[in-house]
DNA sequence: AGTGTTGATGACATGACGTGTCATCACGTA
DNA sequence: TACGTGATGACACGTCATGTCATCAACACT
């Protein structure tokens, strides 16, 4: 199936990142991109939804992972280990790709609809926390609340691990931010 | 000023929402709601940065708002009530417009782009929090992190507020996520 | 070998979105 | 009366995103 080079969703999407890299993101287009990759315009579309997805497009099964590891938790682990073990599970994945998620990050920060498009992966992450709460059969507003906590908490360690200087591993940023919310919810509940 | 009928703006809001909700958000073009407006697609953009932001933009000077509550609260004020009295001072102006605020989160909920928006809205609520906490001589990652409690829990009881069927105001319903997040988060961090 | 199917890509057309630019002209002011 | 101001009209343009059909290597089956 192919008379063409093979790779080529990896192509358009390392093409991408160079040229977000070199020109921005809003100044790239996508005949750029598909140019620079040896492909055609209608071809980017089939690989990608629009042109913010080529940056996010590596993270579908994201929302699967954390839905299993949270349901197949012990019945007996308070909400907050059940998130922690969630999301330590789920960042093995990252440590690896550290200075490519960095580069990534800048590019994202650096456009207002791409934050948003971010915004809506930790949207997704919190909806999938609430899927595997309930399987695992918390009550449907704790599920709520404890899967907005969840990814919350991702949120702060992630941009924290990926900040410049940084050189702590994201696993022990998720336990010392789990320790900074614990701290700091107890102190702002505080009657 | 002005050879036109006045109140243009007020017009294409108004013929957006209609538009919208007859016809829904996608389908509905900028030409068509401007030739309702009795405008010209130029002058749309002229008031709105895009197409989405017809549903947001008589809400710009909220997170000004924001900032002020926070800012003023008494230093003795503890975190929670801080954020509880901030979240009250702000939606009186939302409890008379019910109605037109339902039909409204009706439209975003039915498009991806839209709630992408409305994330973004409770990302700037959450960013005017932390300006509010830091002036008010918050540390910062204290700040952060009542913020995002704070975003949240304004996220939540808004969102219930406008669930079909419900009858209480959104001053009560602050106050219900108030102890809910209270009790919650305690279970949640109990070890 | 020959034949048919499959699936990724090319090629082309199309419509909506969003911006830049200049002209127009009622209104306020001097 | 003259002038400046500011909102709008009119037009051109580039990019994004999608629909549709043609092409053709790889594969399976006979």
């Amino acid at each position: 199936m192919g008379r063409w080079e093979p790779g080529a969703r990896d192509r358009i999407a390392d093409a991408a990142l160079e040229l977000f890299t070199e020109g921005g993101f809003a100044a790239t287009t996508v005949p750029q991109i598909t140019a620079r990759a040896g492909l055609t315009t209608r071809t980017f579309f089939r690989h990608f939804a629009d042109k913010r997805d080529v940056l996010f497009a590596d993270e579908d099964e994201i929302p699967l992972a954390i839905t299993g590891l949270l349901a197949v938790a012990p019945l007996s682990t308070p909400t907050i280990e059940v998130i922690g073990g969630g999301l330590r599970g789920l960042v093995s994945d990252y440590e690896p790709r550290r200075d490519q998620l960095r580069a990534r990050l800048l590019i994202i920060q650096s456009d207002d609809s791409l934050r948003e498009r971010y915004l809506r992966k930790l949207s997704v992450m919190s909806a999938a926390m609430v899927a595997g709460f309930r399987q695992r059969g918390t009550d449907g507003r704790v599920a709520d609340v404890a899967a907005k906590i969840g990814s919350t908490l991702f949120g702060f360690a992630y941009d924290r691990w990926l900040a410049t200087g940084e050189t702590r591993s994201l696993s022990e940023l998720i336990d010392e931010t789990l320790d900074l919310f614990g701290s700091e919810f107890a102190a702002s509940t505080a009657t």
